[in-house]
DNA sequence: TTTGTGTGATTAAACGTTCAATCAAAGGAA
DNA sequence: TTCCTTTGATTGAACGTTTAATCACACAAA
């Protein structure tokens, strides 16, 4: 490995000089820049990143954390986020809460002791993460108090009701998967906000309310709405086990729009979020952080968009919608 | 933060001396070892892993470029590799290749920019990464001569090719997505040597393969197999379209077991890669060469696993099917 | 007594970088 | 000339850790 003080001997000037050309800071004459600038190409001159950190006192290391690392949504963040830290020069460690409170805990602390200089947070659902010594931004939803950026999660919540709403949809049934999670929480208060009390509304959960998904057709629901792309494709063989069919007997809608809901069959109306963006103004935010520029959770959250595909439409006419329109 | 010095001055002994006590090196006293860790747990002293990594030369940081962080394999890949790194004290620094070769190039070398020990690799397709100045392990599959482990995704075609022939097929369709994929070309290879001549299969690839496959089944194929999940998924979508059904009128396999393979309908017969032994050896490898002990690529390959669903049965019997048994 | 052998600790340098403080030289103004 | 300022470079310390070399001392053997 090729130091500075190599270079410093093979150009005949100090280290320190050295130091200065390549990084521009001190006093240097124009032409010895020069002179530095080409002898480091040359010599093949990589910083080292470990001498670097020791003497700033910062790593340009961040940390990732996701509560579950199988989480569907994992691969895009982890990608642009991936990306958007390289552009700025900064690498990103990745950390996994295996699904509870305390490994979440113990993730955080093990990417602190390898200094990173800053944490990405997406909590493991139904907990507060608790407070590093390091700048964290939180990435979770509205609802949370100490949610720095997020998708709109209850708005996205509200542009599928009103998709639903509009095609005429009166009665209806909301499958979550776990009302711990706040996200899907505030997705479904979305949903019935814009809902209100123009369509009838069940909301349920998991398995117990899968199952009970049929029940609620037969009792004049039209339309099925999940807060999960997975959870789609779920209810969707649950229904094709019970002979309905999909958007003709009852339309249904995801959130998150992953991969499969294309190739589903029909393709699957969703949500869909847009994780650059939201990754970014993380990115943006921590950075901010870390420069010592920036205050508390600010709370902002980004707009989702309706994917409109083919298992949804117009409701069948049956005894219960003799009141439309 | 809290350094060795402090600790060396609180106790009242030379900075060596702790470093030694902490690290069970030198020659130190039972009773002196024992008052520098209490001291150390009282301080709450976290060594510096950038002071360490610039004396040692190494920084405890393992590289891990995928092809494209959007593939659907990569969560449990990070995420195994996460738990059997950090149980090593190590941290796993992500890269993406970004679907291009340039990319991975750019990739690797930004990793061993920032210092890594070790870099852990699933090429992009068809390309071979060129060689790091850091020990690498490369995941891809058997036919690849660099590769180092990898799952036997031959062996994994054999198993369902062989499946499909006890079920009694004999004439069927093989799904790839990429005819460039080594790894799909390895599966398909390892099907197509299973039906050997007892079964007449025909291999199609991407988009127009998966336009063709109901000509195919017109003209007597019983049964699909696909390189993928998500193929898998698609081709059920266009086989409902055209009114056939799954495993009634053919039967439908995939490869990797992904979420969506059991929440279809009917549930996808799939095979399974055990992604977590895979990653634990590639692991090892990679530590081991880092260590010094270990020589060029070993080449080793994890068995696969069959998961029957409900997505296969017998063929339906037609004219086709006369020489059976 | 001298010589030798452990034992337990210290010293000092090194890893590669940065940065404040310092210095030498040159040029301009008085 | 002397004084001041600017420019271009150097010195030296510091970040936190590790480690080879050294040292002081006690105790046993000669």
């Amino acid at each position: 490995m090729v130091s500075i003080k190599q270079i410093a001997k093979a150009v005949g000037v100090s280290p320190a000089t050295v130091s200065n050309a390549l990084t521009g800071k001190g006093r240097v004459s124009p032409m010895m820049v020069d002179r530095i600038q080409s002898m480091a190409k040359d010599l093949g001159y990589r910083p080292s990143l470990a001498g670097r950190a020791l003497q700033r006192g910062q790593t340009g290391i961040l940390g990732l954390v996701m509560p579950d690392l199988t989480n569907p949504l994992f691969p895009r963040i982890a990608q642009h986020l991936s990306i958007a830290a390289d552009s700025r020069g900064l690498g990103i460690l990745i950390g996994d809460s295996r699904g509870s409170a305390e490994e979440q805990s113990q993730a955080l602390h093990r990417l602190v002791d390898r200094g990173v200089d800053g944490l990405l947070v997406v909590p493991q659902k139904g907990t507060s993460p608790e407070l590093q010594p390091v700048p964290t931004v939180i990435i979770n939803t509205a609802s949370d108090p100490r949610n720095d950026v997020s998708a709109d999660h209850g708005g996205g919540g509200r542009l599928v009701a009103r998709h639903i709403t509009d095609l005429g949809h009166r009665k209806v049934a909301i499958l979550g998967g776990d009302p711990v999670s706040e996200v899907q929480r505030d997705r479904i208060a979305g949903m019935s906000a814009e809902f209100n009390n123009v369509v009838e509304a069940r909301v349920l959960w998991g398995e117990a309310g899968l199952s009970a998904l049929v029940g609620e057709i037969m009792n004049g629901a039209t339309a099925v709405l999940t807060t999960s792309d997975l959870l789609a494709l779920k209810v969707q063989s649950q229904l094709t086990r019970s002979k309905l069919s999909v958007p003709g007997d009852v339309s249904l809608t995801g959130f998150d729009d992953l991969p499969l809901a294309t190739a589903m069959h029909p393709t699957l109306t969703t949500v869909a979020q847009d994780v650059k963006q939201t990754t970014e103004r993380a990115l943006e935010i921590v950075t901010r952080m870390i420069a010592g520029e920036a205050g508390p959770a600010s709370g902002e959250t980004i707009p989702m968009r309706l994917e409109p595909r083919q298992s949804t439409s117009n409701p069948k006419q049956t005894a219960n919608q003799e009141e439309t329109l």
